[in-house]
Parts: C-alpha cells; sequence; structure tokens
DNA sequence: TCATTATATAAGTATATACTTATATACTCA
DNA sequence: TGAGTATATAAGTATATACTTATATAATGA
C-alpha cells in the first residue's frame, strides 16, 4: 500500500470508474500529452459535443481535471493538486495511441481551426 | 506509455470499470494480501451471498481473478496471467485497509468456521 | 448591436448495472 | 443415500449511465 495516499477505497473506486469509460479515458490520455479544447476532443474522438461536455464536467466534478478559460475556447488539463493525481498518471501509463492521434490532428491542421 | 503492454485502450477502460465499484475493489483489495473462498467475502464486506458470487463471476469473465476448488469451497486469487496484472497491480498499491480487515477476520476465527 | 463560434445545460430515452429473493448445483460426511 | 454447507445462477427491479436533440450562455469581431 501507498503510505501517504489520502484516497479511501471509495474514492479510488470513483477514480476508477469515471476512467473506466472508453470515452473518458481516450480524453484523460490525451490530456496527459497536452491540454485541450472541447472542439479538440470532439474531432478527435469522434463524438457529440454535447456527450463530450457531459464527459468533461463528469471528470472536473470529480477533481481530476481543471479548466481555464482562454478567450472564446475552454482548455481542460489534467488537475496536479487532485488527491488521487498520483493514482491517475500511472494508469494513464497503460494508455496508448494518445501521442499519435494528436500528431495526426496537428498535421490535419486542426489545433489551427480551433485557434 | 508502457511500451510492453498488450492492453488496448478499451481494455483498459474494462478492468477500471471492473474495479471502480467499492464492492469489487475491496474484494480484489483483500485478493491482494491472499486467496479467500466466497464464504470470506460475504463475511468481510456485509454483502449477500448471491451478490458476492456475482461480482466475482465479473472479475472471473474478464480474467483478472481465477478460481480454484477446494473440496467444498472455491478459493478466488488474483490471476495473474491476465494481461492487465500489472496494472491491476499498480492500482492496488492505492488500496488500503485490507490486511486489518483480514486480520481481524482471522482474531473472530472465521477462517477456521470456513475450513 | 448582431451574427458567429465555442461551450454548457436540460430533458428525454435506451441500456447497463447492482442489488434482491428464490432456486439449482456441487461437494462432504454421517 | 440423504442432510447440511458452499456456491452459482435465474429472474425481477430500481437506479445509474451514456447517449440523443434542443436550447441556453458566453465570448468575439464585424
Amino acid at each position: 500500500m501507498i503510505k501517504d495516499s489520502a484516497l479511501e477505497t471509495v474514492e479510488v473506486a470513483q477514480a476508477l470508474k469515471l476512467l473506466g469509460d472508453k470515452t473518458r479515458l481516450t480524453i484523460m490520455g490525451l490530456l496527459n500529452v497536452r491540454e485541450c479544447c472541447v472542439c479538440e476532443f470532439v474531432e478527435m474522438i469522434q463524438m457529440s459535443q454535447p456527450s463530450v461536455s457531459q464527459h468533461l464536467r463528469k471528470l472536473r466534478d470529480a477533481r481530476l481535471v481543471k479548466e481555464t478559460r482562454k478567450g472564446q475556447w475552454i482548455y481542460y488539463s489534467i488537475n496536479q493538486e487532485y488527491e488521487g493525481y498520483p493514482l491517475v498518471k500511472d494508469i494513464l501509463r497503460y494508455v496508448k495511441g494518445a501521442e499519435e492521434q494528436l500528431e495526426a490532428l496537428e498535421k490535419a491542421g486542426l489545433s489551427i481551426r480551433c485557434t
């Protein structure tokens, strides 16, 4: 057991439940590379904007991610102040594909369309 | 990213979803200390036998645990051959309380009642 | 100020999930 | 072989979840 972990079993379970959804895990995998705005997720994970927003809200409510408004856009990033941050980072070591996906997006010039 | 991981994002998500339930996470926490039979789980997590069996079935179907019949009892243990075993072990480092719970159970002589 | 773009929220719906109770199966031992 | 114990499974139900479509809010820039 990690002694310094302030997390109760319920809290670990809550984090795992949130990450236990393919869409949210993919979102977190992308955020593990760099911060992203909502429209980038919509593009990359091929999902409706409301659906993406709802997933982001759950992640934000549980403090796994944080948001920063930059003008018209809201950028999401992994919240390093979340108590379960070390757990989340450990788990994300097992999630692949994010780098490749983001490269493809940048080649396609989509990050430009979004800025 | 862990390069040797054979797990696709969906598979990681599936494992996390299974662990993202308080009952199942507790079960895995106990199994991380030693193998247990069903009646021990029933006693320790204060849950009905069918409910425990159903959770164990899900864990077994996904290969996170394996079962061994020993006469009248079926002992469950963590399946080291599961592709996500390293992930599971990593996660269980964050789950506390199992040792204390098992000690209490042994003091109460419950493992005897079960053997 | 108005049109446009980005995002959030609300409401509805279908499916998944985690229990419950009742019953079946499997093993042990007298 | 039959009673007792351990476990699994089936069926029912209430709640949670992840979408959908429609609409609201917020910022930008002409």
